[in-house]
DNA sequence: ACCGGCTGAACAATCGATTTCTCAGGAACT
DNA sequence: AGTTCCTGAGAAATCGATTGTTCAGCCGGT
């Protein structure tokens, strides 16, 4: 397009006759300085004509701003962390972040990649959704270098959460069962730790308990993967009796379910009934239609955007948030049917 | 951590008693400089001490480089384009780059956001995988501020491309259906205009044809989402015959096809056989788990980050790459199946 | 003694934008 | 006529690191 290098705002000011002072000013709308009509038009004029871009770098050298976000996240193999990064991101975006992505466990496991990622003058703020084997590496590094927000983290952390509302969502996957006449009801959980998992299982306990079937609790503790599924399904497969309804955790793990369902040879609803948690574009691809509850993850990785970005502008007073609205919703598909067995 | 503002340069120089100018050369390995051992024994111990980090924006501005390469990504919503992602963020991390994530529906649409991503100084170079639509609007707000890498895209770009072998892949589908014995074979395309879909389109055309099969040429042109893939289907399903095989352009497509045959109550292999390309991890748990055909996607991205980096660098020519190793791969599950028809 | 050359390191300019002062000139007021 | 005040704008410092140039001292050679 243009012959040569990108103009400077020295060049734009020179071009207009001002110094470099005014222009900067005029550019950025100041509204302290007072410039004649006529003077801010010839430079916005000037500016537009070289097609002048500030430079980003200069910038931010001199504010302390960088108008960059790092996204550190885990599992982008999975759908649904995929949804918290794409909100993230676009929320971000809106506000005109720019964002840096980082694997989570690459950032633990190499040094040289965190103190790049981490480098003075480079991020703002960061959002980190990791797994939670490697929070506490990454976490002390990042907070001690800038604000940070956690998403579907641990309590107790000294860094803000953000958190969808995981009992709700798991109370109504075990109230749609039992409401179908199910009255053994296993949970198939996310790995051992994990506090998300935990959540989801309290309000798995809850349910049963407001039903009076506290002493059918059953838990299996299995993964986020379809594999961790799978084995799950194995080991309930070992027992004398199976139960008749299952709320799985997570909509990966329930695609290894149902898999492993269908290669028993088990009918599901007909058998054993299967809900989930967190709703995707392929449950309704799977060998069941899989009924689900609808989380908003988009949400929750703008919503974690928006607390951070406030932070970082000073709007507000850090704190954990959960987010009920929009509420989680029962997402009906053939994968749930009424008991066979009494 | 420590109690106040990180230290620059100049508090690691003044607390080594040296220049900053030395300073800054031995933290570099400046391999041009000579100083006593003892005294660069003394900064680097300083500068270790105080937990001196480089500010990456002062460093950025004075350097030309900024250690930061683009990735411009389009339908995060697909795992397929996830896993290009993936790669490309890995290989750019391995090199030391770190990479900010933009989506190219929204750059393309917001003007604002895509002058934040491309202000001067903020990047080194950009990858750009976008849909055929937005490409044209953003390809040359980003050429013309930055060196640039497509993938997968059209040819004849002012821009170097890297590709997989789609041509080969589809040769590989349509092969294996042929091997069965299907001699009416369809290929459900991508979206018109797609150039990726019209390079397996002529794989699976050249397949037929030398297979005398060149006659049977049967075009349905879709998308690449689920939905599309379940329109094609009804499509056929209009025709007073349907074909044997299908080869689909697009796994996510495919995971339509096989809904829509399921809801429409024909066996899939036993009425019709299925193939995709791209393999992904859901593909074993759709209604019939989906025999398909691998492309190294992760290698795709990584790839378009090696050669941006090698072009901005200054290491290698720009040119565009075909990807043929590791070749496309037959992943062999319950799609597909011996004709029943003659 | 004097000069050339090497060693080890400091000086100062630079990258581009922002921002705090400072200041010239004219209007208004006493 | 002199003082004050406001308008409109410029000068210069600053952010932190990099790098081309310069320079003080010391050695050996003549």
């Amino acid at each position: 397009m243009s012959a040569g290098a990108r103009p400077t705002l020295r060049d734009v000011a020179t071009q207009a006759g001002v110094s470099p002072a005014i222009a900067s000013r005029v550019l950025n709308a100041d509204p302290t300085v007072r410039v004649r009509e006529e003077t801010r038009e010839r430079i916005q004029g000037v500016a537009k004509d070289m097609g002048y871009v500030p430079h980003s770098v200069a910038r931010s050298l001199r504010g302390a701003r960088t108008g960059a976000i790092g996204l550190v996240m885990h599992g982008l193999d999975s759908p649904i962390n995929v949804d918290v990064l794409a909100g993230a991101q676009a929320a971000c975006a809106r506000a005109g972040y720019v964002t840096l992505l980082a694997d989570a466990e690459q950032l633990a496991g190499d040094h040289s990649q965190l103190s790049a990622f981490l480098a003075r003058g480079r991020l703002d703020g960061v959002i980190l959704h990791s797994g939670y084997g490697e929070e506490d590496r990454l976490l002390e590094a990042i907070t001690s270098s800038v604000p940070a927000v956690l998403v579907n983290s641990e309590d107790g952390r000294p860094v803000p959460t953000v958190r969808v509302d995981d009992a709700a969502a798991a109370r109504l996957a075990t109230e749609h069962l039992i409401e179908l006449g199910h009255r053994e009801i296993a949970y198939i959980a996310g790995p051992e730790g994990s506090q998300t998992s935990d959540r989801r299982e309290a309000g798995y306990r809850d349910t049963l308990a407001r039903h009076d079937l506290g002493g059918a609790v059953d838990v299996v503790h299995a993964g986020w993967s379809a594999g961790a599924g799978t084995t799950a399904v194995h080991e309930l497969l070992r027992r004398p009796t199976l139960p008749t309804g299952l709320v799985v955790a997570n909509a990966v793990a329930a695609s290894g379910v149902l898999s492993a369902f269908r290669d028993a040879g088990l009918a599901v609803p007909g058998q054993v009934s299967v809900i989930t948690i967190h709703d995707s574009w392929f449950l309704q691809h799977l060998s069941v239609a899989l009924t689900a509850v609808r989380l908003p993850l988009q949400v929750l990785g703008a919503t974690a955007a928006d607390l951070l970005i406030d932070t970082i502008e000073g709007r507000s007073p850090v704190r954990d948030v959960a987010i009920t609205e929009p509420a989680p919703e029962l997402v009906l598909r053939r994968s749930t049917g009424p008991t066979s067995r009494r």
